[in-house]
RNA sequence: GGGCGGUUAGCUCAGUUGGUUAGAGCGCCUGCCUUACAAGCAGGAAGUCGGGGGUUCGAGUCCCUCACUGCCCACCA
């Protein structure tokens, strides 16, 4: 082992190196084999019992690294939420990635086939404006270039910065299987976009129509509900007069927060109940202004209807109805059976329906038409209004509600099942909430416009005919229409929205339409990590799409497919939104995104990884905190000093000729798949590691492990282990986090590593044997210590790890070693709670001194009082307190000094001229006295009540009894002590 | 207008099915450059668990209510 390390851990000096590494050495590409047998009906739907899998399959090679493919193995296969080509790394995007990196490490050595697949998406309507602002500095549009031309570029953009994420995902250590990134316009995709659409026309659930669609006059398409943002704004509530035909001088007054639009009106509304305006029904108003400004002759007549839907509170009771442009009026004029007139075109300038309005930008037209309003005497009211506007989620731009062709998927029948799929449990969202905001939009959803007017995407597989002008829509481009057999043909220009291929991944990617291996070995993936984000947008979508196509794909067996085997994965995880420190959202305009590859360079990836995973506690958002990751650095550190200061004393029981072979360590670490249980690791009093290799004593006993410290940290280390199993079953990856910091610091360190030294005797008088007992636990602790930390800190922990082994290994990565699995047989409460005593003592020695001013290096005798066992503990580790607390002599003698501390296990005072302070010594002891007075009121009232005694579980009332008695010698003690600081 | 969260130490957050004394990190105070680590070690102070009411032997935890706050969805012109 190198003895070499640099003194402070430095992140940047090694990152790059495993990175780079990882990618080069293709550790984490998952070996493509044959067809195995059909496993999905043994397939435990959840991940959750994975790490138990008692699977007895030996890997027949005999290689350790590398993954093996058995059939005892589960699959944990996960899509990694393609990013956008367009798209830079972001905070959100690292948690998920942690997450998804630390779930795939830990099934990956828990021994299951993982696979997590990498891919980026096309982007249509993003990338299709990056390109467009690329060549706008050019002095082009998109229509200079002409649509091939485009599309050649949006290409070459693509090849170009397309994969920059992609590289920082790869600093980021992420353990996906590069072999098999894909990209949603990739050929083998295209096909099955292709297919995908062709069957559900065919099917009749894509149709093609007249409907009001939200335009961005910007983008200049249509996009869809879910595209749309919306903004509270402060905006205006306009009231006009609309004259009443035949009766100068009687007005209807309407109210509108668009005036513009009245250039469109067809009609005006009124509640068939509301009194005030039965006398209207089936009149006809003149629609101003509809003349021309100047020719009121010429204004159109429109009726006055009666529906329900109009509310009579709001505004005047009387509706303007422009069903071109806007939905309600659009359904109001489909049961009336009214026009439609589109006075706003698709850059939401007037039309020359519009009249004298035409040309005019939508804002200019509104000043006008209440300009020109007024001047006829017509505005009754301009007031203040809040009204919410929709945005366009790409650009920003106001929406605008037009009348426009576009092809619809008919969503009920997929969401139907969608809905069923979740109610049924064959998806399990955590945290659990999610489920009823997905089934509240799943059972209020609406027809998905899927079109796009746009060039960069897959095209519509749609071909309209110029002499019967029916639809032809085909796999293969058609030479002649299905109808009429003509060859005149014109392909649909517009282009899927993109949510439609990315619908498609989660069995497109396993070869659909085909029915392959793959699919039957990988379908359905095991978890979706996602944010909430994209929940309707993408999870939702998948899950329709999936269970709609997959049903009708066989079953490995060749029997039907279930919904049960039809979704495309078991369990979604949905994670919080990472905020900046000061919990505002992270924006650009605001000026307050995090870069995590400034972070990252700042603090190490692995720091920052520790600091998402442990501030990931489910339904919480993140508030990124600098403070946190620096922590996380200074834990970084104090492994890797740990690691230091192990390799050192590996040095020096070389030099004492206390040989160390880690061969044997290596082999209990060996990630036999499917084989967990089945551990190698040392058992109880027989450490594994060097006990073949001592010297010249091959019939000497193995040296045993007795030590208290030896003991603890076994017990710990396999609680530890157990907890975090656990937690990241449950997707507590803060709980996890934290356990292992915990651990590590906290007892590995503090506690294990100080008393340890004591052992480490390399002296000539030392007992070799005992030396090296304590080394191979040292060593046996640490390495897989390091393996529970490794899906947390790749880096670090691949570093340290290859040292350990002096950069010869047992595998090719850490990644590829096995998840320390708990051995309960090494769990020990009792030496956990005679070492707890003995830290009580300690800590108890250590305040009493810094209490009484004693110097930080002066060695003290101590006086005890305590009982049998208790007393046995204390001398027979006297030299462990003597270390930890600088202590000479431990005498019990029959009484106790004043100034005694006490605990229920025992009393200790220090022996050394009291510098006490007695007013701050008195203030501690009367607050002591308070404390525990409280309590004993607390108990003796719980005691004495006779219902608690009755109900209360046993263990809980012994457990109050048991403090009871305790809190009356305490109390005792206590008050004495502070009787004698009074006199 | 519907729906879902949050409110615990100065700050950021944990707290599992109600159960003995509510925890952590950072910050703060005190003392230490103790040979792995000053990105460190040791000790310490600090919380009427948002307010009120209820259920219970027992409530940070369950119910009601109020306040503040965040988010999602929604066609009210």
């Amino acid at each position: 082992m190198p003895q070499d390390l640099p003194k402070a851990y430095d992140p940047a000096a090694i990152e790059d190196h495993w990175a780079e590494y990882w990618v080069r050495e293709r550790i984490f590409e998952l070996a493509p084999q044959p067809a195995i047998p059909p496993e999905s009906s043994n397939v435990d739907p959840s991940p959750d019992s994975a790490p138990e899998s008692p699977g007895t399959q030996p890997r027949g090679d005999g290689a350790l690294d590398g993954q093996a493919n058995s059939p005892a193995q589960r699959n944990f296969t996960m899509l990694l939420p393609p990013p956008n080509v367009t798209g830079r790394l972001h905070m959100g995007h690292m948690l998920n990635q942690t997450e998804m990196d630390i779930l795939t490490r830990w099934h990956r050595m828990s021994g299951d086939r993982a696979l997590w697949i990498p891919g980026t998406d096309h982007a249509s309507i993003a990338t299709q404006m990056m390109v467009e602002r690329q060549l706008a500095t050019e002095g082009l549009s998109r229509h200079d270039l002409g649509r091939e031309a485009f599309v050649e570029r949006a290409w070459k953009w693509k090849q170009h910065y397309g994969g920059a994420i992609l590289e920082q995902m790869k600093r980021l250590g992420v353990s996906v299987d590069w072999s098999r990134l894909y990209f949603t316009m990739d050929e083998r995709l295209n096909v099955a976009v292709r297919e995908a659409f062709v069957r559900l026309y065919e099917q009749g659930l894509i149709y093609r129509g007249a409907y009001i669609v939200n335009w961005c006059p910007r983008c200049q398409t249509a996009i869809s509900d879910l595209e749309v943002v919306h903004e509270e704004q402060a905006g205006k509530l306009y009231e006009f007069s609309y004259p009443v035909e035949g009766e100068p001088g009687s007005f209807l007054n309407i109210a509108t927060t668009r005036p513009e639009t009245m250039l469109g009106d067809v009609a005006v509304a009124v509640h068939p109940d509301d009194e005030r305006y039965t006398h209207l029904h089936g009149r006809h108003l003149l629609l101003p202004l509809s003349g021309g400004p100047g020719d009121h002759s010429t204004n159109r007549r429109i009726p006055v209807i009666t529906d329900a839907w109009v509310s009579r509170d709001f505004g005047t009771g009387a509706v303007k109805v422009t069903p071109a442009h806007d939905p309600n009026d659009f359904a109001l004029g489909k049961r009336h059976n009214l026009p439609s007139i589109t006075v706003l075109d698709e850059s939401a300038h007037m039309t020359a329906a519009a009249g004298a309005y035409a040309g005019l930008d939508r804002y200019e037209a509104r000043a006008r038409v209440v300009a020109d309003l007024d001047a006829l005497g017509l505005v009754v009211s301009i007031k203040d209004h809040l009204n919410s506007i929709g945005k366009c989620d790409r650009c920003g731009t106001v929406v605008e509600p037009l009348l426009s062709t576009q092809w619809f998927l008919k969503i009920q029948p997929l969401a139907d099942k969608a809905i069923q799929a979740v109610e049924e449990g064959h998806i399990r969202f955590t945290p659990e909430q999610y489920s009823k905001t997905y089934f509240q939009w799943m059972r209020n959803i609406y027809d998905w416009c899927i079109s796009r007017q746009l060039w960069w995407g897959q095209r519509i597989p749609a071909w309209f005919c110029d002499s019967c002008h029916e639809i032809t829509v085909s796999r293969q481009d058609p030479s002649a229409c299905s109808h009429c057999g003509s060859a005149a043909l014109t392909q649909e220009k517009d282009v899927l929205d993109t949510w439609f291929s990315s619908g498609l991944l989660p069995f497109t990617l396993f070869g659909w339409p085909e029915h392959t291996t793959a699919m039957d070995r990988l379908y359905p993936t095991q978890l979706l990590i996602t944010g909430f984000d994209i929940l309707f947008f993408w999870v939702a979508r998948m899950i329709m799409l999936s269970c709609h196509f997959m049903l009708d794909v066989p079953m490995p067996d060749g029997s039907a497919r279930t919904l049960a085997d039809a979704v495309p994965f078991r369990e979604v995880y949905i994670h919080a939104l990472v905020r900046a420190a000061n919990r505002e959202k992270m924006s650009k305009t605001k000026g307050n995104v995090i870069d995590p590859i400034g972070i990252v360079e700042r603090f190490g990836t692995d720091a920052v990884r520790f600091t998402l995973a442990s501030m990931a506690s489910p339904g919480t958002d993140i508030a990124f905190s600098e403070a946190r990751t620096e922590g996380y650095r200074a834990f970084a550190n104090k492994i890797w000093n740990a690691a230091r200061f192990i390799f050192m004393n590996v040095e020096r029981a070389k030099e004492a000729g206390i040989p160390v072979d880690l061969s044997e360590l290596a082999a209990s670490s060996e990630l036999k798949p499917g084989a967990l249980a089945s551990s190698a690791e040392s058992k109880p009093g027989a450490p594994s590691i060097a006990s073949s290799a001592m010297s010249g004593s091959e019939s000497a006993p193995p040296p045993r492990l007795t030590s208290i410290e030896s003991r603890w940290i076994q017990s710990r280390f396999n609680q530890t282990a157990a907890d975090v199993n656990q937690a990241l079953k449950d997707y507590r990856f803060d709980e996890a986090a934290n356990l292992i910091y915990q651990f590590f610091w906290g007892e590995f360190c503090d506690w294990y590593l100080e008393i340890v030294k004591l052992r480490l005797d390399f002296t000539d008088r030392a007992d070799k044997q005992a030396t090296a007992a304590a080394l191979n636990t040292l060593l046996e602790v640490f390495e897989a210590a390091l393996r529970l930390l490794s899906p947390f800190m790749p880096f670090l922990t691949e570093e340290i790890w290859h040292a350990f082994y002096n950069n010869n290994p047992p595998a090719r990565s850490i990644a590829l070693t096995r998840y320390p699995q708990p051995m309960p047989e090494l769990i020990c409460p009792n030496i956990d709670s005679e070492m707890t005593i003995l830290q009580d003592l300690i800590t108890a020695v250590r305040t009493a001194r810094k209490e009484a001013g004693v110097e930080e290096k002066a060695v003290v005798p101590i006086l005890m009082r305590a009982a049998a066992d208790e007393r046995e503990l204390f001398e027979s580790n006297h030299d462990i307190i003597s270390k930890l607390a600088r202590v000479s002599t431990l005498d019990f003698p029959n009484t106790m000094p004043e100034g005694a501390r006490s605990n229920p296990s025992f009393d200790v005072a220090i022996v050394y001229k009291r510098t006490v302070d007695i007013p701050a010594e008195r203030d501690r002891l009367t607050k002591e006295v308070a404390r525990y007075e409280k309590e004993q009121t607390n108990a003796q009232r719980q005691l004495a009540n006779e219902s608690f005694l009755a109900k209360a579980p046993a263990p809980v009332i012994e457990g109050i009894r048991r403090r009871a008695a305790e809190l009356i010698v305490l109390l005792e003690k206590t008050r004495s002590a502070l009787d004698s600081l009074n006199t």
